[in-house]
DNA sequence: ATAATCCCTCTAGTAGCTATAGCTTCAAGG
DNA sequence: CCTTGAAGCTATAGCTACTAGAGGGATTAT
């Protein structure tokens, strides 16, 4: 039986997460102590580690609800978590394209050269769009 | 003069998005017509696109803030718009490696050869980081 | 027994919008 | 000139995924 700072210092999931994730019914309420406290067990903890996980790797709380759901139905096919996967995977090289042309931008704009605010590269690229080099 | 629709359209910002810039002073309440409607100018137009323009970029609405304060007091140093943007190019580097090291692991998991839920391999390597081939 | 630390609930706040309801104004066609 | 439909108005609430704070009770080590 662990408390909630314990369990949270075995997950690196913050206290107050921890709750909040009780509250959203994303974890089920766990037993308490006589004095009202809550005690969790090795299935809250497998369960938190999941969601840390699945966080870690970007997933949405609600595509981690759904992976929790598919974990726990095991009849079903394997398509709908390899599915979310998927659609996660999209997203994610999509934002890794865009932030890297971001990136060649800000490099391109930041070398300021001049000393005064004047004629400052950041700015005069910021207030006209036909300075970029490429689409964003 | 525009009004919000035609300014939206000219910016590609929002007009609920335009009415919250307003509401939080990004930008300044501009005239209204006779029947209460906003009516901008040119410069109500230059300003917000060096807003959309920086929040393409990734500028957050503070830093945004900052920079348009900054254009508009040029007897400063560059080095404050330069400072900005130095340090949102570093996190946006480091976001950038951050999700290339996500975008490697979930190539892995999600290749999902078994056809039910059993032995899926985005299920499993949710529920054991140790299964993990990268740090995150 | 007492002090330090942990835990409890509840509320409100964060960023950056987005949506809804219920109303008024504007511009174009007949 | 009148009507109609789009666009505008304010105000409030909602979204994601937490985080912070107030004001108290529980647990644990000494």
């Amino acid at each position: 039986m662990y408390s909630i700072g314990q369990l949270s210092k075995k997950t690196g999931v913050k206290v107050p997460t921890i709750r909040y994730y009780e509250q959203i019914g994303l974890i089920g309420a766990p037993e308490r102590s006589p004095g009202n406290q809550r005690r969790y067990t090795q299935d809250g903890f497998a369960r938190l580690s999941f969601i840390r996980h699945s966080r870690d790797l970007g997933f949405s709380l609600e595509d981690t609800r759904e992976l929790l759901n598919l974990s726990e139905h095991p009849e079903g096919q394997c398509s709908g978590a390899d599915k979310i996967a998927a659609r996660h995977l999209c997203a994610l090289r999509d934002k890794i394209s865009k932030l890297k042309r971001l990136e060649k931008e800000l490099e391109r704009i930041s070398k300021c050269k001049a000393g005064t605010l004047e004629n400052c590269a950041v700015l005069e690229s910021l207030a006209d769009h036909r300075l970029c080099a490429t689409e964003h």
